[in-house]
DNA sequence: CAACTATTCAAGTGATTAGTTGAATACTAG
DNA sequence: CTAGTATTCAACTAATCACTTGAATAGTTG
């Protein structure tokens, strides 16, 4: 009876696709649309050929497909399952592994600014003019529709584009970031990011599908300050 | 930024808890209900050692949680969200790793028969009492809920009641087997195994969930032939 | 065709993992 | 308290994996 043995250990290999951190990076920036091998290998820190090693292990489990184009070779997602995937891997992380929060409290330090701001909440604060609202997400998701009056800086960008944020009433505003979902570590990073910076940050309870589903107001096209 | 290198890293946990064929395995009976050590070491085909230790992998990663009665101790899956996890890996190994197909084909050979009966057709044809309906899920699974008509053979006893099959009408009837879901092994395993004993035998193309959300007659308590 | 670039391949090293074996722990039954 | 059982722990080996380095491939540009 190999056939359910060879089955399992066939799963096994998307398993193993999932079982490092790098690779779980660099499928979270290809969630995001389609990359270049060193665009990947820069943003995760990686060297060019540890980046295509990881890529082809992606590959081989048929998590990504690539498409070469001239002298670049440009890799995706090869489905909506893989963001199915990856959204019920971070699902369980955070509900079950006890680490995973103690991370985010560790980080993310004050308690009090840690507590996600919920949906309701936000819009509130926004019609007051209290916050700034922040979207990571790349320009392509945030043009398809966001939540009205965010400002797009995706995350690769923040650091170079921190005053936009700052400038935007002079003050020590506080600023909302929010990303794909609730369980997507960008709004995670940027508020981190912002609050070594020293800026006022915290994080929408939920992401922008939420944010749309819940029947909130949107807006899409584009939409400035 | 070692936040969300950290993050990746917990997340990648769970990742590799799902990177091992036995584990997998492991999660697919426990995905039917708590079951102690020694059950799972003798359905998985692994030292009690072994086995233990596979467990606590797993515990690790926040994707099962055991409780002690007595001398033994009872594992179970710790969330819903887990077998979300499972179904979405199966469902990216079925879609995109071509050995799954490939194994598949090869196993349960013959192409016309290897096709999954549709729900539509399979109500049809028991009416007509053409076909077999084999449930191979668990006995509690099959009490809660089942196909009009199914025998329930779970899977590990199968090879022992053969008969209860054979019997049904003395000629080589088809059987139609069914599981948990559309990816569940369960009954391509069976398939598989009563094809080896020279029965004819499909799968129903998902599993009872479907079934029953698709508005489809249903048993429950039990019924016999 | 030669120089250049982006990516992949190949080989090697140190670290991690699966599995085995045998002992240790924790509980039950007599 | 002793014998017996279910599970876990600890130590070890062989295999696999992540990453580095340097060369090879495939494409583009002059």
């Amino acid at each position: 009876m190999s056939f359910k043995h060879d089955l399992f250990a066939q799963f096994a290999r998307v398993g193993k696709a999932l079982s490092n951190g790098n690779r779980l990076e660099l499928l979270e920036f290809l969630a995001q649309g389609e990359r270049s091998v060193e665009q990947l290998s820069k943003v995760a820190g990686l060297t060019v050929a540890n980046t295509s090693q990881h890529l082809q292990q992606l590959r081989h489990a048929g998590m990504v497909t690539c498409r070469k184009e001239g002298l670049k070779v440009y890799y995706c997602i090869s489905g909506d399952d893989v963001i199915k995937l990856l959204d019920a891997l971070r699902a369980v992380a955070e509900r079950h592994v006890t680490d995973v929060q103690h991370l985010v409290n560790t980080y993310l330090t004050v308690k009090d600014d840690l507590e996600p701001i919920p949906r309701t909440e936000l819009l509130e604060r926004v019609r007051d003019g209290l916050v700034t609202v922040l979207d990571v997400r790349p320009p392509e998701e945030y043009a398809a529709g966001h939540v009205p009056g965010a400002v797009n800086i995706p995350l690769q960008e923040l650091e170079d584009r921190l005053e936009e944020l700052s400038n935007q009433e002079g003050e020590n505003r506080e600023i909302v970031a929010y990303c794909r979902g609730p369980h997507c570590v960008l709004a995670f990073d940027a508020v981190a990011r912002l609050r070594e910076k020293g800026m006022k940050a915290r994080r929408l309870e939920d992401g922008y599908p939420e944010w749309k589903t819940s029947g909130l107001p949107i807006e899409d096209s584009q939409s400035g300050t």
